[in-house]
DNA sequence: AGGAAGATCTACT
DNA sequence: GTAGATCTTCCTA
């Protein structure tokens, strides 16, 4: 059990959100740890991708997607923070969208967080599970590989499937199938 | 000050 | 399952 290091995340942006399945996000508040497996995400690119906030170019609010992979990029959505992590090779611009994942560790804090009961409205979806989390712009630009307040740990604890479709929600899409789950997993959204 | 955003919830057919 | 209202901050004017 190990962070995924800087080099994961310097590749294309479908083939890190393809690897990061299974994976586990941690979240370390004070001693208290959240923690779930990844079972869903998406794969944004840099100025062809009319999806993308970066698609304008480089503004104040992305510089994290044109940096140094690994970090993350968080950014707000009809009042919801959604949880990227930089992703890219040297010298291009991308993102991985974390849609969904599995609770693990520390259920009971996350039902706190989320102010609801049941276990598949906590993390099912992009919104939900950084409220569930207590995922906020205060983590945006932070250092995923060096980082203490949340981590990926390498490692799948089961063996999967995986799925690809087109991107939710997104008016206007690529070709390519971008989107990756886990299959037959009940907490992949909708 | 106003608008936009990749989501979510609720209330229906 | 789908439609519509509402969600909350940041960006741009």
């Amino acid at each position: 059990m190990s962070s995924l290091d800087r080099d994961f995340y310097c590749r294309d942006p479908a083939l890190v959100a393809r690897a990061l399945l299974g994976n586990t996000l941690v979240r370390r508040i004070g001693s208290e740890i959240l923690s779930g497996v990844i079972v869903e995400t998406e794969a944004y690119y840099g100025s062809e991708d009319p999806a993308f906030r970066a698609f304008k170019g480089k503004k104040s609010y992305n510089t994290p997607m044109f940096e140094t992979p690994d970090t993350l990029f968080i950014y707000m959505v009809h009042g919801w923070w959604l949880l990227n992590i930089s992703a890219h090779r040297e010298g291009e611009v991308g993102a991985v969208l974390i849609r969904a994942l599995e609770p693990i560790d520390g259920v009971d804090m996350m039902r706190l967080h989320r102010g609801v009961e049941r276990l598949d409205a906590l993390t099912t979806g992009p919104g939900k599970l950084t409220r569930s989390l207590d995922i906020t712009k205060k983590l945006h630009g932070y250092d995923l590989v060096a980082g203490e307040d949340i981590s990926v740990i390498d490692g799948c604890v089961y063996d999967f499937d995986v799925v690809s479709s087109y991107r939710i929600g997104v008016t206007h899409d690529l070709t390519e199938h971008l989107r990756f789950y886990v299959s037959d997993n009940r907490f992949v959204s909708r």
